[in-house]
Parts: structure tokens; sequence; C-alpha cells
DNA sequence: CATGCTTTACGATTTAATTCGTAAGCAATT
DNA sequence: AATTGCTTACGAATTAAATCGTAAAGCATG
């Protein structure tokens, strides 16, 4: 069932303000994305409505202003992109990705107990 | 300084083959890439001079076939992409791309004893 | 209903990545 | 020395992503 679909790193951008959201429009997603960066209004209705072809996302056309809602997931998304990632840049190995986050990017407290749980729950089974 | 470079898709590919062997020819990366993928010799030839250009790579032309080697760690490279990729894709939560590498892809008895390693490291310090 | 503001649609351009054809050089072999 | 087979160099074509300009349509308001 898991969507074989690669976002550009542009789409990736605006399925984030999508995931966070909910739904937003074209305008408000703009309006997020040009906070950090620096594209014409028409840019980011472009990649939308392309992304509308891809199946990326979905859109509620019934008034004027069409509202947007992502068509993929962030979990399976995320699953596909660090799946890839792992092959590619670790060799299969996602212990060696795991080491890599870890190490580059402390977790706080609850964070690591998190990490902790699904550790433990690993080991019983292994 | 951290090299402030972003290999591409196809770049990747063969570091890759640079770090599992140190140096090779152009026919020796080619002859490992066609494995898998299906391009041309020429196009693997023309990939890595641009890559030299870039100073992605070194290269030994003291005789006729250049031999190449890798000229930006592994390490750093993936500390590069995976930061990115906590920040583009988990919020700049190290521990949700942790979560989601670790449900993907189980890691074998040893592996997590490394993980948990690291883990108990990173209790410390908290 | 005219004006202005916002929207979508869409073609065109730009930029980057990938691919390959062809030429030229060099070395070994005939 | 000609042939063969490898190499690099390099221009050019292709493909994909991102950007933007312009036009047309909808809608509110004077």
């Amino acid at each position: 069932m898991a969507k074989h679909i690669k976002p550009t790193e542009s789409e990736l951008e605006i399925l984030r303000v999508l995931w966070d959201k909910g739904t937003a429009t074209v305008r408000e997603v703009h309006e997020i994305l040009s906070e950090h960066k620096d594209a014409g209004y028409t840019t980011t209705l472009k990649l939308m409505q392309i992304m509308f072809e891809k199946g990326i996302v979905k859109r509620d056309d019934s008034s004027k202003t069409h509202i947007y809602r992502a068509n993929i997931s962030r979990e399976s998304t995320q699953q596909q992109i660090v799946g890839k990632m792992i092959n590619s840049l670790f060799g299969g190995s996602s212990s060696q990705l795991v080491m890599q986050a870890l190490g580059n990017q402390a977790p706080n407290k609850e964070e690591l107990d998190e990490i902790q749980k699904m550790l433990d729950n690993l080991k019983k089974q292994s």
C-alpha cells in the first residue's frame, strides 16, 4: 500500500506545512514558506498544482480558493526516505544510522526514555 | 570546517564505491555501478570529472589511467545528510528519526548492544 | 457595472543533473 | 607503421525541478 512516490525537496517543504496544519490554501502555505524561503506566490501555486497531478496532495476545489491536504502520510514518507537512506548511505545497517543520529544531536531525557523503551522491546524479540 | 557540499544521488553512488575501495579508476567504479544500474562508461567518467571539479574527489593523473579517491569523508557526509533530514522531515527531533529507523529495520543483537552502550553514555550526561 | 484584489491556469524560461556521442591520445600488438 | 583497444576530454542533448510572467475568472465594494 506504500505509495511509490518520492517527493522532491520543495515538495517536502509543502508537505510539512500540510501535515502540520491538516488543510491549507496555497496562500497559507506560501506565507509560511516565505518566512524562510524566497520564491513568488505563483511558484508555490505551480508546485502544489504539480503535486496534485502527481497525487501527492488532494484538493477541494468546490470554492474558488482551493483547499489542499496531503495525500501521503508523514509516517510513510519518513519510512520511505529513511529506508532509502539506510541503504544508500549506511550499507543497509539501521544501527549505523541510529548511532549517527544520536551522536549528531543528543535527545533529551524523555526522548532517551522513549528510545530505551523501544530498545527493550526489540531486545525481547531478538 | 564541514564541507558545504551536497552530493547528488549519483554522486553518492560513486562515493560509496570510493569509500569502500579507498581508491579506484573510472573503470572500476563503473564496473561496480553497472551491476545495479545501467548507464554508459562515459556517463560515469563524466560524473567523476564533475565531482573532481567540485572538489568532491581527488585524483592522481600521473599515469594515463587516473586514480580517484574521495575527498569528503563518509562520516561527515552521513552527518550532513542525516542532520538535514532530521530538520526537514522530523522537525529537528533526532529521537523521532531513531524511532523510525529502529522500527523500520530491526538491528541484530550486537547492534542493539552497541546502541544500548551509546544510550547509556548519553543518559549519564543528561 | 466598473475597479481592484485575489485566485487559478498555463506556457515559458532557467537551472541543475544525467546521459551519451565523438574525437583525440596513448600503448600494446601485429 | 597500421590496427586495436583502452583511456580522457568535451560539447551537446535530454530530462527533471523550480521559477516566474501573464492572462482569465471570481468576488467584493464603491
